[in-house]
RNA sequence: GUGGGCGUAGCUCAGCUGGUAGAGCACUGGAUUGUGGCUCCAGUGGUCGCGGGUUCAAAUCCCGUCGCUCACCCCA
């Protein structure tokens, strides 16, 4: 029996690998000039710290985490997400201090047990930021400034900003409250999942795709008339900076993100293009996590976006000129040819050239074609004529044109791109 | 966990109500003794996912199984 790769996981293959390195150069480029530096955890943790810090009674803790004991009895997870090892990782290194702010983040694969679908794989890659230690607006909204302007210098288009607030932690639990309250008398005509929800996180009745349901949300008691005279003016502060900076977005009440550790600034962007898993990037404030953890009362706001569906939705004119493309081909004709060709390949890439050969010894018509497969900008052919002059034909793949030329010559004329 | 669709050449797929497998692309060679891309010609390549059943005969019909895929749930 072939072995095959598992469910909802992925190689990358060079082809695509290249849109993965230029997504990855683009956030380390991006984020350094807002101040992040890149964190890296451990791929797996105490099963309790996703347990506790995403919610005993979220999706992803009940059914969806991989988890295992490790030979001493301990239990360990995959990590589901990354924010609970970053504040973890904060606390335990004790990056927080009086007035200090810890700008992170992260780059990495992701494990989720659920089944796969267009965007949703059991291995993804996720990038994530992390701002902790300040509870001011200006902070939400540069870290969403900051993730649109990576989107820009990735050239992507079509792309949709959704905010909302859950109010501080305080009003959160009273809106969940109220909420239950005026759910009650509707609940014989929720659909089933709803009922289930009513319980276990009622604001996601807010955001049911069934119709009925939709209905009756509309006349529940919306969030933002239950804010405290702060959660208001924090979330219109966010927006007065976006705006201020000519950033566009779009209010949605209903947007409620599922983690328990959200509160306040909530935002989501959606993509054109990728099914029905349209988030690229999903995010907010989680002012009470580092607590939960035992660590100091520590404000922060973080998002994270998935690699594949990011990178599924870039834009076709910037991914071709990722493809790699060699200065020279070689083409070596005969046991002699290949003997010096060997040498040569060698010189040329210390002079800082990509070099590609053919190790097949086909015949010159093969050759060419492998060089022409290659795309490379030129074809340095040598047969016994060439070894005997030390003189190399040179061809221009695009022009056709071809000259003779010693080894340095024909160095300084790919370099130099002269003509041949 | 639940539901739909699909598994035929390296890739994308065709194969009508069962008669024993095909195209395009790719690859190799030739037309062009040492010169690619375009064109033309020829060739290599398949236990039709796997197992069982019906039948004189199964890629085709039936059952099972594995896999892929899309959607629900949820999320990036």
């Amino acid at each position: 029996m072939k072995i095959k790769r598992i469910r909802g996981v992925n190689d990358i293959l060079p082809g695509d690998i290249e849109k993965w390195q230029w997504v990855e150069q683009t956030a380390h480029r991006t984020f350094a000039r807002y101040g992040f530096s890149e964190i890296r955890t451990p791929i797996f943790e105490s099963t309790r710290l996703f347990a506790r810090g995403i919610g005993e009674a979220t999706d992803i803790v009940e059914k969806e985490m991989y988890t295992f004991q490790d030979k001493s009895g301990d239990s360990v997870t995959l990590r589901p997400e990354g924010t609970a090892s970053v504040v973890r990782s904060f606390i335990e290194n004790k990056m927080y201090g009086p007035g200090q702010l810890s700008k992170l983040y992260y780059i990495g694969p992701m494990f989720r047990y659920e089944r796969p679908q267009a965007g949703r794989f059991r291995q993804f890659y996720q990038i994530g930021v992390e701002a902790m230690g300040s509870g001011q607006p200006a902070l939400d909204a540069e870290a969403i400034a900051m993730l649109m302007e990576f989107y820009r210098e990735l050239g992507l288009t079509g792309l949709t900003l959704q905010l909302n607030t859950l109010g501080s932690a305080n009003s959160r639990a009273r809106y969940r409250e109220i909420l239950k309250e005026a759910i009650r008398e509707h609940l014989p005509d929720l659909c089933e999942n709803c009922k289930a929800r009513y319980e276990r996180n009622p604001l996601r009745v807010l955001d049911c795709k069934v119709e009925t349901c939709g209905e009756i949300a509309a006349h529940l008691p919306a969030i933002r008339d239950n804010l405290d005279e702060e959660d208001r003016d924090h979330f219109q502060q966010v927006q007065d900076y976006l705006k201020s900076v000519g950033q566009d977005f779009m209010i949605n009440d209903r947007l409620v993100r599922g983690l328990d550790y959200y509160c306040r600034t909530t935002f989501e962007v959606t993509a054109e293009g990728l099914g029905a898993q349209n988030a690229v990037c999903g995010g907010g404030r989680y002012d009470g996590l580092v607590e939960e953890f035992e660590g100091p009362a520590t404000p922060c706001f973080g998002f994270a976006m998935g690699m594949e569906r990011l990178i599924s939705v870039l834009p076709q004119d910037k991914t071709q000129a990722l493809e790699p493309r060699p200065d020279a081909f070689l083409v070596l004709l005969g046991e002699d040819a290949g003997r010096a060709g060997f040498g040569l390949a060698e010189q040329m890439r210390r002079a800082g050239l990509s070099v590609s050969r053919d190790f097949e010894g086909g015949s010159m018509k093969s050759q060419m074609r492998k060089a022409n497969k290659s795309n490379c900008r030129y074809a340095v052919i040598a047969g016994e004529d060439e070894i005997k002059s030390g003189k190399f034909q040179l061809k221009n793949m695009e022009t056709s044109e071809q000259g003779l030329h010693t080894k340095e010559a024909l160095i300084e004329t790919i370099i130099g791109g002269k003509p041949v």
